[in-house]
DNA sequence: TTTCATATCCCCCTTTTATGGTATTGATAG
DNA sequence: CTATCAATACCATAAAAGGGGGATATGAAA
């Protein structure tokens, strides 16, 4: 970034309670490479402001009045997929972290973490990366930890096999194809598999199977 | 922190590049609130090792002779569910990040960012965050977003929501009488549906509609 | 107005699944 | 050696699902 003079970092802000809003705006006029285009105590009309003002990156408070911070961003990336989102919150619960996250939101800051990682955190989603508070990385990392395949169901190898292919939606003739096995035989597994997992058709069997990742 | 004298960090490495791991240690060292209760060159014996040291923080190199680092953090956790785990890799590639985080491991820094974060990502990973380098962050990110619910096929509401109502399970029978309508008009919306999809049996459907999220 | 998409219902016939059995083999645990 | 289990295979019957029609009603769009 050698040329901010001719090319600043254009900033827009949402942020209703002012006290913090003046903050942000004494915090990033101290850096001459932003420019801060336009700050907001509200969201109502956030996708028009950004059409206007064009921004590299907007700081957007989850709590508002009128319309809230997910909204505001998911109502901006209708239209625009580039602009680089953080999230400002005192917010870090699960629902608050994900909504904004699927909204679209490429970086989430806690208020507390403002003050030592915000310049920070801009120079990171303008270089493509996700800055979060740690804690809001612990939160997103395990939802990652997906249940591993429980076998709490005591399927064999076989039946497991079995089951995966007709989770692929492949009919009992084409599992007995592919696995080399009569279509009988097939039968028997399925009748195993039904009773080991209480279940009583196809639709069901495949429906715990995919949901309880027993394949 | 105001008890680092008589309670240090206790950091265990494996490294195996020796000047990294050497570096490693006199960074580390210059903090007094750190203590180095073993480096290695290798992971072969990682779980003894923390079995003997209960480090509280475990900084491990991803690519290693021998076994890997995923690998090591995997039987790590056989056991131990506390240990801190923060990778060091010079990979930013989806499949090493998944691996490594479903594995376990609590952090990941990108090997560039050593030098200015390290310090600090041992700090948060005892605060219960998860240090990630931003561009980690972001794959994370994005691995979250392919959520949306996609409506590529036209299903029309209707149609949706009785795929949804098949996707659990339940037969032509009980959709009919949940949705209080005639079996018959259910068989005419699965015909149009497995048409819209191009499949052909309900397996196949519910594969469809759970794995590509349509409902 | 006519067309179109949607939602509703019915019939006939075929194919696939579901449920209940029985039976043989090979491996393994006691 | 025997009991058990997993995997294999078959039969009969019943229930469910699939594929082809056709029909009516409604509201929105062309």
């Amino acid at each position: 970034m050698s040329n901010h003079e001719i090319m600043p970092v254009k900033i827009l802000i949402f942020e209703d309670n002012n006290n913090l809003r003046e903050g942000l705006c004494q915090l990033l006029m101290l850096r001459e490479e932003f420019q801060i285009v336009g700050n907001f105590g509200e969201a109502r009309q956030a996708k028009e402001i950004v059409m206007n003002c064009r921004p590299d990156v907007v700081l957007m408070d989850i709590d508002m009045p009128g319309i809230n911070g997910v909204e505001a961003v998911r109502q901006i990336r209708q239209f625009d997929l580039t602009t680089q989102i953080i999230m400002l919150t005192v917010f870090d619960d699960n629902n608050h972290v994900f909504d904004a996250l699927m909204a679209g939101a490429n970086g989430y800051l806690l208020k507390r973490n403002v003050s030592d990682r915000l310049v920070l955190a801009i120079q990171e989603v303008l270089e493509g990366g996700a800055p979060m508070s740690p804690s809001i990385a612990r939160l997103v990392i395990n939802q990652l930890h997906v249940e591993k395949p429980t076998n709490q169901y005591m399927l064999s190898e076989r039946e497991k096999e079995i089951l995966r292919s007709l989770s692929k939606g492949n009919s009992f003739k084409l599992i007995a194809a592919d696995l080399g096995i009569s279509f009988e035989t097939v039968r028997t597994h399925i009748k195993r598999i039904y009773d080991k997992l209480h279940v009583h058709s196809q639709g069901e069997a495949i429906s715990k199977a995919l949901h309880e990742k027993l394949v």
